[in-house]
This record gives C-alpha cells, sequence and structure tokens, in this order.
DNA sequence: TACTTGTTTGAGCGATCGTTCAAATATTTT
DNA sequence: AAAATATTTGAACGATCGCTCAAACAAGTA
C-alpha cells in the first residue's frame, strides 16, 4: 500500500456520465472528459483504461440511477402501477428539461453505435433487460394485487411500457406540449394492452 | 458553360444518406464519404460545400423516400389504416435487416445532435412534421371513409402513430421478435387511442 | 486550333483524436 | 530518514479529423 487515490471515484463517473449522455459516445472526447472531470490523461487511464471503459461504467452508472428511481418509487407508492406510471413521467418529463439529455442514455446509445462497438452494445442491451426485468416484476406484482388484468403476459406489457417510453421520449425531443404527455402517460395503463 | 460534372449527382447522395444512416454524423469521417462515394475531397467540397451540407442533402433524400414510400403504398391500398399499417411495417420490420440501420434516420439525428448542431437539428425536425403531416392527411381521408373514428383529434393520432414507429424501431433494436413486432402494429389501429 | 471556363485531383494544412510513459510527487513501510 | 509503492502529471506520439487550393484536366466556344 502507498499514495491512496485522491480523485472520488463515483463523483468521477457521475460527471463522466452526465457528458457521455448529453454528448453521445462518439462526440465526446477524452479531452472533453478530461476537463469535465478535471483528471490528466494518466490519471484516467490507470483508473478506467480506455475510452469504452470509461464508457462502460457510465453505462452502469446510469442504469443503477434508473434502478434506484425504481426502488424509491416502489417506497413512495403502494400501487404497482402508479410506481410505473411515476417512473416514466420521471423518465419523459422531467429528464426533458433537468437532465443532461432528453433521451434515455441506453436507447441513445443503441441508437448511436454500430457492429464496431459491439461489446458496447452488448453492455447497453443488458442493462435495458435489467430495467426491463423490474417492470416484469411490478407488472407480476400488480396482477397479484388485482390492478393489472391477470391474462396478460406480464413480459408483453413490460416491453410495451418500454416501447411507450422509447417513443415518447423521441417525441418529447422534437415537441414541447408537457401537458399532452401526461396524458399519454396516464393513458398507458387505463387501456390495451393493459385494459 | 464548360466541363459539366461528371458524377451521378443522385447516386452519391443515395450512397451519403445510406452512410450518415448507418454510422451516424458524427462518426461518419469525411474520408469515409470520400471512400464511398468515390470522389475526391476537393470534388465533395465544391459540390456540397461541407460535411453539414452534404449531411443536410442526405437528411432530404432520406425523407423524400419515406414520402415517396406512402405515395406508393396510397396508389396500392385504398384503406387510409393499411396505408399507415404497410408504411409502419416497412419502417419497423422490414429496414430491420435490409437497411443501414434498424432506427428512422431522422429520429438517430434528433437523438445524437446536440445545440453544437442546432441547425441540423431544426432541419430534421422539419423533415419529422412534413412525415406527420402525411399521417394526419390520411387519418383525415380514413375518417372521411369512416373508418377511423370521426371524434378523434387526427393529427394527436399522428403523433400517437409516430410515437410508436419510434419505440418499436427501438424496441427491434434490441429484440427480434419478428411475429411479435407484425402483431403489435396490427393492434395499433383496432385498439385506444384508435379505438 | 487556341482560348475560356468549370471540374477533378491529391498533397497537405492546422487541429484534434485516443493513448502512452518517463518523470515528479505523495503516502506508507522499514 | 530511507526505501518501497502507488498516483499524478503533462509532453508528446502516430493517426485521423474537416477542409483548402494550386495545378492538371476536359469540355465548351471562337
Amino acid at each position: 500500500m502507498a499514495k491512496p487515490a485522491k480523485f472520488d471515484r463515483q463523483k468521477v463517473i457521475d460527471k463522466a456520465t452526465n457528458l457521455y449522455w448529453k454528448k453521445g459516445f462518439h462526440a465526446t472526447s477524452m479531452r472533453n472528459l478530461q476537463t469535465e472531470i478535471d483528471m490528466r490523461p494518466g490519471s484516467i487511464y490507470a483508473a478506467f483504461g480506455s475510452k469504452d471503459g470509461l464508457f462502460k461504467e457510465a453505462l452502469r452508472n446510469y442504469a443503477d440511477i434508473a434502478l434506484t428511481q425504481l426502488e424509491n418509487l416502489k417506497a413512495k407508492y403502494k400501487s404497482p402501477t402508479e410506481v410505473l406510471k411515476a417512473f416514466i413521467k420521471i423518465q419523459v418529463v422531467d429528464t426533458a428539461k433537468d437532465s443532461p439529455n432528453g433521451m434515455c442514455m441506453l436507447s441513445k446509445t443503441i441508437s448511436e453505435l454500430t457492429e464496431d462497438n459491439q461489446d458496447l452494445i452488448d453492455t447497453t442491451k443488458t442493462y435495458m433487460n435489467e430495467i426491463a426485468s423490474e417492470f416484469i416484476k411490478l407488472i407480476e406484482q400488480g396482477q397479484s394485487m388485482g390492478e393489472i388484468n391477470k391474462d396478460k403476459n406480464s413480459k408483453d406489457l413490460a416491453i410495451h411500457v418500454q416501447i411507450q417510453i422509447a417513443g415518447l421520449r423521441t417525441f418529447a425531443k422534437i415537441s414541447n406540449e408537457k401537458n399532452k404527455l401526461e396524458t399519454m402517460i396516464d393513458n398507458i395503463f387505463v387501456h390495451y394492452p393493459f385494459n
């Protein structure tokens, strides 16, 4: 043991996440990151290995933030449907203004990258599936609680929710009718395929 | 008048469109384009001005292709609903395999770019609205023909269609359940908000 | 055939890319 | 205090970026 690392790893990853999220993988240069996180190239490479390595940590961090958000909402609302609805509103409406980028960082990455970065695509898909799994759990919980139709396939409903989030976030980028977004989100759970 | 340009402008734009569509704006380098369209930098810059200029022509071309597809389907199907359904299937299912990129080039561009390229974003939004206008026309035609509920707001329905396309194309990138996609597309028009 | 005019060529500009590494620095162990 | 170990620094590498422009070239006009 000698000289422990000075920088706060989590803070660094948070800043890197926000920059990658805002600009995307290709448009974010290592020099952009050096400035943003105030570290010299040698330190960054010692800590994260490469641009890809740091990006992977950012993806993991982004997924963790989303999963934590879901946990917080589960503590706040008893109804699984309310949890999902609140989560979608955060992702679609709030994030359209506050966050580095209105798009979901995972969708944005899937959209941006090609087979030249297949490992990053695979990592991203894995994390999207992680989040979808939480949706499935919530939906099944809603079914056993009687607020979601038990005849529906929970995985299909989860996919539907994911599709709506991706579609709504894209629409939110080209429009800014916040009220319309809220209404559409409310309607997801009162109509087909939920009812 | 002297020496007319040798290259076929439309073929060049088609190739540029496909490369930009596949790799995105930032990951496509001018050298990539030079190779793809077999022109030297001087000729490209004489003809298109800049990387942005060529990208704008590619966006216009992409939008034109989509609008032509719609026109062809309008000639093929009498029912506006069938036209929309067929269009979505082409965009979501067929393009997931055949085309340079499963994503809509316009959505992909909206997702990729930041305010550093605001004019490209504005151009992209304009073309998305052009296509949405065609959706509205088709929906209103469907209403006057009695196959779509007249009480519904045609613009809202068009937005709904756009959201579904964006969401489904994202889902198609992480999944490959073609049958499920087809079913979901069929269901768009038989359930809320259409019915 | 000579001249004019627009096109094509490709070497190469300055800037920036992702990354490396030897030297300087800081902390713990002996 | 000296040695050992780990981190931080920043100059700099080769590659590539978007783009320029003088020269070579080819087709029209006189």
